[in-house]
DNA sequence: CCTACCGATCGGTAGG
DNA sequence: CCTACCGATCGGTAGG
């Protein structure tokens, strides 16, 4: 039986909510969406089986509700990173970084956005495609910036699919101890873009 | 109700085995191993509920025997279209077109091994890399052979990563109407690698 | 390959 | 947030 119970009045866990937020994307990850069920979730926090029901609607309401906090702290992180670099090319090189970090140093909630989009229905799917258009824009002025002064290795319409590519996929195969870190990782890739 | 049941004995519909594989695939990479029920391929295929375990033991053995089938298939295409092609750059240009014609075209055999290799059990998923490595072989030793005589744009290690990230990743963005080609795509990304 | 069925599990809820 | 519970569904099987 789970001995990580407390009780409630504690000040030190405000947040229940992120708890089963940060477990949930996890769990998605690992087993997928489908295979996991709310169960699951309650246990890897220390809950009973319908208490999560009383933080979300549904279970579908938690997946939304996951994607939708990766991608905005995902954005968040973007934009603290690149705020005054005027030099696209140091900019796009930042950029690649930072989402890998968000990609591989995160809590599973950038991994779950890649890979569970198609759990999700419809309505969901319209709401997270909006916000993840902002993050995609960003993407695309700095890559347009570079393609204008003749700086990217290609301008060809698939680059910046080329580059997600590359780059969401190292979900699948980066190991922390695997003997690559992700600085080495943004540089090859990065230099594989420009000219 | 289904009306597409027929009578057994026509000689036309040998393999009830490979349709029932096809539409799990499909079924698989759509809605993802854990939200697809048995009953759901068993309505693709127009049997009922309990007939797919006439021919496959259980869920987890259909989902292998589907992997196991759509490696070989690729594999063998792979092996097909390369054979008798010396110079190494033209090989790499055509195993790389051979790859999203593998992803793309066929009936999501692949884009599933990509995507519910999780959803496998730990003997499942030893079975499936072992025959996984023969495919990742042919690659590495094109690889190689370009890398010695200096034609890749990087020898770093990366490099291959970054080349199965890009093209598995058309399977997320690639649509047959979308105005790229399949050609398109491989050269440009042929184009990306090469020094 | 179908009929008929079983035990287990799952998402979700009422009431506190 | 827990207790106690429900209806539905699911993987799988026996017997033909």
């Amino acid at each position: 039986m789970p001995a990580g119970r407390k009780r409630q009045g504690a000040p030190i866990e405000t947040s229940r909510r992120e708890d089963l937020l940060r477990a949930a994307a996890r769990l998605f990850v690992e087993k997928g969406f489908g295979a996991t069920t709310t169960r699951d979730i309650a246990e890897a926090v220390g809950m009973r089986s319908g208490s999560p029901f009383y933080h979300f609607r549904s279970k579908q309401d938690l997946l939304k509700a996951a994607m939708i906090e990766g991608l905005e702290t995902g954005y968040r992180r973007l934009q603290a990173a690149i705020e005054g670099i005027a030099d696209p090319e140091q900019r796009l090189r930042v950029m690649i970084r930072t989402h890998l970090g968000n990609l591989l140093e995160g809590d599973c909630q950038a991994p779950m956005l890649l890979f569970e989009t198609r759990s999700l229905d419809t309505a969901g799917r319209a709401e997270i495609a909006a916000v993840a258009d902002r993050y995609q824009r960003a993407w695309q002025s700095t890559l347009d910036e570079l393609a204008i002064s003749g700086r990217l290795r290609s301008s060809a319409r698939p680059l910046r699919l080329f580059l997600f590519g590359m780059l969401n996929w190292s979900s699948q195969w980066y190991r922390p101890d695997g003997g690559l870190s992700l600085d080495e990782i943004a540089d090859a890739a990065t230099e594989l873009l420009l000219a």
